[in-house]
RNA sequence: GGCGCUGUAGCCAAGAGGCUAAGGCAUGGGACUGCAACUCCCCGAUCCCCGGUUCAAAUCCGGGCAGCGCCUCCA
C-alpha cells in the first residue's frame, strides 16, 4: 500500500510503527458554526482511508479534535450573549450530526482543547525549559529559529518567509515567524491559570498535545486540509519534535479543496455554504459519493450539476443492489449452477482492481469505477432465472466494497407505514393484471405523492423513497 | 517575490513510457415494457501548444499558454 507523503513529496510504501496498528490524527473543525461543505471533504476522505486500513486488518486509533477555544467562537458568543462553551457545545453536537449523516465512523476519541488544558500548559512549559520558547509580557512564543527543521513540511525557507512576510511587525518577537503558544487573556474571554499568567493557548499547540496524549510521541499518519500545511502543521512539527525529541508523524496526508465555480470558497466571495444547508437539497450519501469520485488530493468543484450527476451514478449502484436483493428473496431455490459457480470465481477481478486502486494512494475515483464494473457484471448476469444463493453471494461481494467507501446502497430512510405501501402495491398489481391501466397509474401517482417511487423492474416490483 | 498544483470526449474523472486511452453523468439511436422507471446494446478523444529524448510519449525533459492554491484565520 502506497501513500503520498507531503513531508517527502513522494508516494511511499506504508509501514506502520507497530505491526497491524495505525495511529492516525486528523485536524478537526473549529466549532463556531455549522461545518461547511469544505469540511465535508476531510471528514469523508480520512474516514474512507481509515475504513480501508481497517479492511486491510489494521487496528486504527483515530483521533480528531474539536477546536473549542478560538476568536471566532468568542465573537459568536458575544453576539448571541451566551458563553463560549454554549456555542462550542452546540456546534460540536451539530458537527457530529453532520458526520453521522456523511456516514463517518465515530472517532476513537474527539478531544477538545478546553478539556486538555493541564497537558497544554505542561507541553508549553517543556518548550520553555528546553529553550525553544520564550515569554514576553504574558505571551509565550515559539522561537522558530531554535528549531532546525522549521519549514521541512511546507518546503519553505524561513528566510524567504521573513522577506515576504505579510505579518505585522511585532517587537515582542525574536523572529517575525515566531508564533504564539500562550496568550494573556482579555476581559470577557475564557481564561485558564498558567505559569505565565491567566490566558489561553495559541491555536497550534492543541494538536501537538492531543496527538501526544491519545496516540504518543510519534504517530503514523497526520492528516488535514492542504491549507493547514503552513503554518499549522509546520508549527505542530516544530512543537512536538522540539518537546519530545522524536519524529512527530511518519506520514502527512493532505486533502485538496472543494471549490465553488473554480474558486476557493470564502465568506467574502459569497460562495460559502454550510453542509447543513446543502444537505437539505442533496442527500448526505450523494455528497459523500461525489467526494469519492475524485482523487483526494485534487481540487474538486462543487455545483448542483455535478451533484446531480453523482446522484445519478449512485442510483445506478443502488438500483443494481436492490435488484439483486430482490432475487435473494425471490430467486430460484436450487443449488448454484455450474455457470453461476464460474461467474462467482470471476468476481475476484473486481475486488482486485478495487484494492489495487486503493493501495495506490487511496485512489477512490478508480475504486468507484471498479464498483461500477461490478455493477454492470451483476446487471448482465443476474435475473429471475438466477438462484437465491448466487444473488446472495454477489450481493455480499458488492456490499463489501461499498462498505469500504462508506456507501450503503441498501439503506432506506425510515418510511412511516410500509404496510400501507405494500397494500397499495398489491392493489396496483391486481389492476395491472386486469389491464386497468388507469387504476394502476392512479395508484402509482398516489404512492408518488407519498414520496414513494414504484419501478417494475425485470426482477419484479420495487419501491423506494424518492 | 518565494513555494506548489492542475490542463485527457459536452461535463466529471482514472491512466504516469509499449495491449483497441478505464469508469460515470448527459445527449442521440435501438431492445425490453400497457405507459413510466429500471436494465441491456450501439454511438464519442490523434490526451492545452511547440520542441526534444526514445524503436515507442497522454505519460519523461525543455520552453510557452491557461487556470488554481499556499506564503494571513481557514478543511
Amino acid at each position: 500500500m502506497k501513500l503520498y507523503n507531503t513531508l517527502t513529496r513522494k508516494k511511499e510504501e506504508f509501514v506502520p510503527l507497530e505491526e497491524n496498528k495505525v495511529k492516525m490524527y486528523v485536524c478537526g473543525p473549529t466549532v463556531y458554526d455549522y461545518i461547511h461543505i469544505g469540511n465535508a471533504r476531510p471528514y469523508v476522505i480520512f474516514d474512507t482511508i481509515r475504513r480501508y486500513l481497517e479492511y486491510k486488518g489494521y487496528e486504527v486509533n483515530y483521533v480528531q479534535n474539536f477546536t473549542d477555544v478560538d476568536d471566532k467562537i468568542i465573537k459568536r458568543a458575544i453576539e448571541e450573549n451566551v458563553s463560549a462553551k454554549e456555542i462550542s457545545d452546540r456546534y460540536v453536537a451539530e458537527a457530529l450530526k453532520d458526520a453521522y449523516g456523511l456516514n463517518v465512523e465515530p472517532a476513537t476519541k474527539n478531544p477538545r482543547v478546553t478539556e486538555e488544558m493541564p497537558h497544554i500548559i505542561e507541553m508549553i512549559k517543556i518548550l520553555v525549559e528546553k529553550g525553544f520558547a520564550y515569554e514576553v509580557n504574558g505571551t509565550v512564543y515559539f522561537n522558530t529559529k531554535s528549531f532546525d527543521g522549521y519549514g521541512k513540511l511546507s518546503g519553505k525557507n524561513i528566510d524567504d518567509l521573513e522577506v515576504g512576510a505579510r505579518i505585522e511587525v511585532n517587537k515582542e518577537k525574536k523572529n517575525p515567524m515566531d508564533f504564539v503558544l500562550w496568550k494573556p487573556f482579555k476581559p470577557g474571554e475564557p481564561k485558564w491559570d498558567s505559569p505565565w499568567g491567566e490566558g489561553r493557548p495559541g491555536w497550534h499547540i492543541e494538536c501537538s498535545v492531543m496527538a501526544k496524549i491519545y496516540l504518543g510521541d510519534t504517530i503514523d499518519i497526520h492528516a488535514g486540509g492542504e491549507d493547514l500545511i503552513f503554518p499549522h502543521h509546520e508549527n505542530e512539527i516544530a512543537q512536538s519534535e522540539a518537546a519530545n525529541g522524536k519524529q512527530f508523524s511518519k506520514y502527512w496526508l493532505h486533502n485538496g479543496f472543494i471549490n465553488v465555480d473554480n474558486e476557493k470558497m470564502s465568506k467574502s466571495k459569497g460562495n460559502f455554504f454550510t453542509l447543513r444547508e446543502i444537505a437539505k437539497e442533496i442527500p448526505y450519501e450523494v455528497i459523500r459519493f461525489f467526494i469519492l469520485n475524485g482523487h483526494y488530493r485534487s481540487p474538486i468543484n462543487f455545483s448542483r450539476e455535478l451533484m446531480e450527476a453523482a446522484g445519478n451514478g449512485l442510483d445506478r449502484i443502488k438500483n443494481c443492489v436492490k435488484d439483486i436483493k430482490f432475487i435473494t428473496l425471490n430467486g430460484k431455490d436450487s443449488k448454484l449452477s455450474e455457470n453461476e459457480q464460474k461467474l462467482i470465481s470471476e468476481c475476484v477481478k473486481f475486488k482486485n482492481r478495487f484494492e489495487e486502486s486503493m493501495d495506490d494512494d487511496f485512489n477512490t475515483a478508480d475504486a468507484v469505477s471498479a464498483i461500477f464494473e461490478f455493477v454492470k457484471f451483476a446487471n448482465v448476469n443476474i435475473g429471475t432465472e438466477s438462484t437465491r444463493e448466487f444473488a446472495d453471494i454477489i450481493l455480499s461481494k458488492i456490499i463489501e466494497l461499498c462498505d469500504i467507501l462508506g456507501i450503503e446502497p441498501l439503506k432506506e430512510e425510515a418510511v412511516a407505514d410500509t404496510g400501507e405501501i405494500e397494500k397499495l402495491i398489491e392493489k396496483r398489481q391486481l389492476a395491472k393484471k386486469e389491464k386497468n391501466w388507469a387504476e394502476a397509474d392512479r395508484i402509482r401517482d398516489e404512492l408518488s405523492e407519498m414520496g414513494i417511487l414504484i419501478e417494475d423492474t425485470r426482477a419484479g416490483v420495487r419501491w423506494s423513497r424518492k
